[in-house]
DNA sequence: CGACCAATTTGGTCTGACCAATTAGAAGAT
DNA sequence: ATCTTCTAATTGGTCAGACCAAATTGGTCG
């Protein structure tokens, strides 16, 4: 990793920790090339990062610290690295905005969508109830087929922040793999169904079936959360005991 | 503006232009420092921004640009500079995605609301239908509703998009703000329903509700283009005429 | 106490240099 | 002629030290 990237995240770390209140002046760059030991050069690269991320606004006479409000979508990035595991009300938050996403990209597909688009989408629901599929491979099939809608949707702002944020949270979910568990069978039924509502254009039973896989997921990951919660709370009962 | 922001925009706007194709390698750093009469060290300043918003991804041996579909949300403030107007598909995306993601807010806001905040949320509606508003602070009065119902909806990812979105595109329909005219009527009858559906936390009503204002704002927005666009032609019929 | 001014600090830019990773091109082998 | 291999040129990453202009700070004066 490039020594500038190194400093942006470390910055960007102790901001979203709350190191630095907002409104608050950042130390000069000449000081944090101190600091980090680097170039003022590259110590400008970083700032540039956090300018971007809109949590730090920088200007002569120095950097300010933006309130997370302010900040642009990018920071979740960062937030969902503070933790081990990404902040459960976080990731809550991030699926209730993409089945949200998902309702939106739906409902401008029927009405552009020729019936080639409509039949791509159909595809996609397919391997979810013809074939038994591994959680894994469940998950990467759920995820083409939103990929699919989202790219036939015409609605490219969906589309940018729909992959922003699965490709961003999606990966850092991989230490709560172990304890995921999604209904299997219940995902099928509701493919089925949304085969077939798709070939009727069914906007509300499309509706409903994708509020279902909502709530299917976001149980999942809770359950996730939960065992992983005491799993760790044993661990560090044992390292009690051990030391 | 600073030097290493106007490279940036220039590089952006060639980006999302079309000038170079998705993978194709920019100018080394040096060259462009050239093309730009500008330091090497300004230049990286513009790629680390390129990179940002997830236009180009810079490498040792050369920066390639990347596809739109996968950049950050936050190309669409360049999008939308790119005409004099914003494009209006664009907008029309901008303002579902809006849309969408006031009833997730609502969604979540029913469910943990207290009947404080729930009471914030009425006093907003208010100055929609108690007094006659023009046009402007009618959408002031507007955009501050929105904005209380993201701050109490708990849900970060749902506010920063669209603050991210709203103070993005908003400020850019200026030149369109003589040919708009929203049914100021409509709205306050709508609003009258939504400040009681609030108090009554009725969630069907206030997706409706929201519905209908989403559908005026979009109408609205779709006449002021038409209006623009002839206005525009007839300029350009008499500016043939006259040279 | 407030307004004003000067010194300091800070970001913005520049020059020129070296290293390491990548790439492209030439040389060689097949 | 084609493919591989290795070298040389290119490119990004980092560094040092310098100057300017804007902003902040602190002291001074009214």
């Amino acid at each position: 990793m490039s020594k500038h990237n190194l400093i942006a995240d470390k910055l960007t770390e102790d901001i979203l920790r709350g190191q630095y209140r907002a409104g608050e002046r950042l130390p000069s760059e000449r000081d944090l090339a101190l600091k980090f030991d680097a170039n003022r050069g590259s110590v400008r690269e970083a700032m540039k990062k956090l300018e971007q991320l809109g949590i730090a606004k920088i200007k002569p006479g120095g950097a300010r610290v933006v309130p997370l409000e302010e900040a642009s979508l990018d920071v979740i990035e960062p937030m969902l690295d503070l933790d081990p595991i990404p902040n459960p009300a976080l990731v809550d938050n991030i699926m209730q905005v993409i089945e949200g996403l998902v309702q939106i990209a739906v409902e401008s597909l029927l009405l552009h969508a020729t019936d080639e688009q409509i039949e791509d989408i159909r595809s996609q629901t397919r391997p979810l109830y013809m074939e038994t599929l591994s959680q894994e491979k469940q998950a990467m099939a759920r995820f083409n087929l939103t990929h699919s809608i989202m790219s036939e949707s015409n609605n490219l702002i969906c589309q940018l922040i729909t992959r922003s944020l699965l490709l961003r949270f999606a990966p850092r979910l991989e230490p709560l793999s172990d304890y995921m568990s999604v209904d299997v069978d219940a995902i099928s039924v509701y493919a089925k169904q949304l085969d077939s509502a798709l070939a009727k254009r069914d906007s509300e039973a499309i509706r409903a079936i994708f509020m279902e896989f909502s709530k299917l997921n976001r149980d999942s990951l809770r359950r996730a959360y939960e065992a992983y919660d005491g799993v760790t709370k044993n661990k560090m009962m044992t390292n009690e005991v051990v030391s």
